[in-house]
RNA sequence: GGGGGAGUGUCCCGAGUGGCAAAGGGGGCGGACUGUAAAUCCGCUGGCUUACGCCUUCGUAGGUUCGAGUCCUACCUCCCCCA
């Protein structure tokens, strides 16, 4: 690892954020001297983020952290168009009501990491849609077009792969980068922003953008990827069963989010640290050295720092000590997620089955049904052994719940009302 | 434009003689072992049904057949060769 003078990639690189950067000296002597804009670009296909976002927003913090300016930009434009690196379905064409919905649900996000504001280090929130949708195709064509060699756009390696293997490239597709180029120039005139971050399959989009902005402004602009994270197992990551970690409360419960970095793997942990809390590196050197069963620690120092960031530290805190109960004492704990249901509805029985459908423990009867064979399903930490099995009001606890698990990490609460 | 090939279980890859809810992987889920880890081993991996069974699924739409993933026709998409 380099050395920097600037507080703001010192703390990246020595976090382990970088992948790459261009020209490190001059970006480094720039952010030592003044302050900078810099801008990374989100997607806005959803309605929330989830985990594989929080890198990317998590440079934006330590950008704004050290003093700088960040930029978070939405896709509105582009999302519009689809995005076509996503190889078959998912290039759905969203309307523009939609996206708007979809940036106030991810503005909330942001809006825990960063501070926006019209001060000269407060957080911007941009739309590409603002000057994409108003192009004209052959002004776009002439001002910004002749800039592009086809020669050399064929020799980036995104291209070039996709050539070399005879894969179909659209022209859409390779209009993107274009796009996105263009996007870096647009936000260099509006915002006097010189550095766009990313992930490292960015890179040769934003050096193009880098080139343009030289051709058509003389400016001189910065590029600098995050590596990629996968686990060390190499699966992607922010992936389960119950399907995305979203940072939205709505959408995952703090406690299962708690859950997910909780369950992180050893190889893992320390890299984690760095990137997702906000830990001293010599704290998190401690922890890391940590052995064995020990690892442990440092496992629910991750867990409950990412879900402070995220979710709040009351709510971290909460999760921490729903997860020290159940798994720790084997109590009951309250704080589990709880789903309410009609008291009538146990008054007159309800089948095992349809309670783990209800409470989306499982997609359907026939899983609960396999997973009943699998001695997978526990009501009230007994193994459930009979399908025909009904739940009813003789089943509730003394705390007036009936605790429904499925294998030995999930549990939720049915409370009658 | 001409010739040849391909699209399979809605996560992915992939076998498939007219009797097929369809081989095998990967992934995922559950169990055992552990440390709520990894690795390993075992089980499960369309929906409904207590069950006999019923329904939906092999690019799309028709057709042949008692019966079609499999045969025929048209169409869509992709790949290769020739022009």
């Amino acid at each position: 690892m380099r050395a920097y003078k600037s507080d703001f990639l010192n703390i990246l690189a020595s976090r382990g954020f970088i992948h790459q950067v261009s020209e490190p000296d001059a970006l480094d002597a720039l952010a030592k001297s003044k302050t900078i804009t810099a801008y990374i670009g989100f997607d806005c296909t959803a309605a929330s983020l989830h985990i594989g976002s929080l890198l990317p927003i998590m440079m934006l913090y330590w950008l704004q952290q050290t003093g700088h300016r960040p930029i978070a930009l939405m896709g509105g434009g582009t999302t519009r168009v689809g995005d076509p690196s996503g190889k078959d379905e998912s290039r759905k064409v969203l309307t523009d009501e939609v996206i708007a919905e979809n940036l106030k649900g991810i503005g909330a996000i942001f809006a825990k990491f960063l501070k926006f504001g019209a001060g000269p280090s407060d957080a911007v929130m941009a739309n590409n849609a603002d000057w994409l949708n108003s192009l004209n195709y052959i002004d776009f064509l002439r001002d910004v077009g002749r800039h592009f060699s086809v020669n050399r756009m064929l020799a980036f390696d995104s291209v070039k792969m996709r050539l070399d293997r005879q894969q179909e490239l659209s022209f859409l597709e390779f209009n993107y980068m274009i796009l996105q180029a263009y996007d870096f120039v647009e936000l260099y005139k509006r915002e006097k922003c010189v550095l766009q971050m990313g992930g490292s399959d960015q890179w040769g989009n934003i050096i193009n953008g880098i080139d343009l902005g030289r051709r058509m402004e003389s400016a001189q602009l910065f590029a600098l990827t995050a590596t990629l994270i996968t686990t060390s197992s190499g699966a992607k990551m922010g992936k389960t069963a119950a399907g995305a970690i979203w940072l939205d409360a709505n959408l995952l419960s703090p406690y299962d989010f708690w859950q997910f970095w909780r369950n992180t793997e050893d190889g893992d942990v320390a890299r984690f640290l760095k990137l997702f809390t906000l830990l001293p590196l010599d704290e998190i050197g401690r922890l890391a050295a940590l052995k064995g069963a020990e690892l442990n620690e440092a496992k629910k120092v991750l867990a409950t720092e990412t879900t402070a960031l995220v979710h709040g530290r009351a709510a971290a805190d909460q999760a921490a000590e729903t997860a020290r109960k159940t798994f720790e004492e084997g109590a009951l704990a309250e704080t589990l997620p709880t789903a309410n249901v009609p008291r009538s509805i146990l008054e007159s029985g309800l089948s095992v089955l349809e309670a783990y459908v209800l409470l989306h423990l499982v997609v359907s009867k026939g899983e609960a049904r396999r997973q009943i064979n699998n001695g997978g399903l526990k009501v009230n930490d007994a193994t459930v052994t009979d399908e025909k099995m009904t739940l009813t009001l003789k089943d509730l606890t003394p705390e007036g719940v009936i605790k429904l698990s499925l294998g030995k990490k999930r549990h939720v609460l049915l409370k009658p009302i």
